[in-house]
DNA sequence: TCTATACTAGACTGTACAGTTTGATTTTGT
DNA sequence: ACAAAATCAAACTGTACAGTCTAGTATAGA
């Protein structure tokens, strides 16, 4: 039997739909385990696919592992930005801050969060993929909100959108990631509206 | 031979001795490789120690882990908050600021908030013993400067700290973790002005 | 010096797992 | 129906590693 060529499409019939049947299984392993306590077999069964089949489609470990999150990035966490931002500013802006608290503290993203710290050291390139697609465009589109909006007249509203954004995120990092709920009890209301009322 | 009582010093002479070559030892190497990355073998070379004895002191390498966060959790981690807080406020913040963002850039200090994070799933008691050595006392030390600074006279003293401390971290976190100085470039001078002018 | 304790080096055991190979079965296009 | 490609299950190989065991060496106190 001749050998695959590996992440070429066009070579199995039905590609994209055993690749992607692949990723659907092992995304639930590697973000319930992280990469090194992720075995190709679990990947395998909960793929519902035989180990021959995985590597004839992924060359090993790493290339599935980079595949999923090449995939992962952009498609599945990145729902939250689609709305409008519009109506009264401060409004705008406490739902915007809730919606990005319910989505990032929801347990696939903080897995998956999880996933790509532990990861960033072996793996920049995948740190860096992360932040292009999903920190970076939810930066640009409240600066843009920031800057098009005469309310605010920020000196620079690219460093007020980190701040507004990294505050949010740390609270979730903080609160749910390292389990802080008990430790520095903060009350969600109580950061968000601390939070507008600076900016 | 007898077996040694683990965890209990005053069972070998010099306990506190070998035990702390033997965490000294240890911590470069779950630093740099993570947990499951780390080997017994490699950790018992680095302390320059025999593996049985390393074994004498440690259960297992559970036991080692765990014992290597709750000792440097405290004792390494917070050098920074020993200085006062006194002068002219926005130079306090400012000091601070760059006092912390310095802090936590160290690359062991990186490698530290990694290593906690990637195991926050597996270990959330050594996650919470890291808020409450570390972030706890960061958080309580700046609210009470903001409450007793007349100058500032916040609604919220508390959560504008967690707010300060929060964006300076997540600054850390996507600059320097997730390798983001390329993708999201940000000058630390013009982060950290624009968070002062925000408080 | 004798004895108990701490230690060392290294072999050993059992398990987990990445990746390969085998040989058979199913699917698909023609 | 037939051949090529895709898939499967399961055995296999080699390696890494946690944890144990053995047998011997150093050390310190009686």
């Amino acid at each position: 039997m001749r050998k695959h060529r590996i992440h070429e499409p066009g070579h199995h019939k039905r590609f994209t739909d055993k690749a992607k049947q692949i990723l659907q299984g092992a995304l639930p392993e590697f973000l319930k385990h992280g990469y090194t306590r992720t075995s190709m077999d679990k990947v395998a069964k909960s793929a519902g696919v035989s180990k021959q089949t995985l590597y004839s489609y992924y060359k090993d470990k790493d290339g599935l592992f980079t595949a999923l999150i090449e995939n992962i990035a952009a498609e599945k966490f990145q729902i939250l930005w689609s709305k409008p931002l519009e109506g009264e500013p401060e409004k705008v802006l406490r739902d915007l801050a809730y919606r990005l608290l319910d989505n990032v503290s929801n347990k696939n993203h903080l897995d998956f969060s999880r996933l790509i710290l532990s990861e960033s050291d072996k793996r920049p390139d995948l740190s860096q993929l992360f932040l292009k697609n999903v920190a970076k465009p939810s930066i640009e589109i409240l600066t843009n909100y920031f800057e098009e909006q005469e309310e605010f007249n920020f000196a620079d509203p690219e460093a007020t959108a980190m701040i507004f954004i990294g505050s949010l995120i740390h609270y979730v990092l903080n609160q749910e990631l390292l389990h802080g709920k008990e430790i520095i009890p903060m009350d969600r209301k109580r950061y968000v509206q601390n939070l507008i009322n600076l900016v």
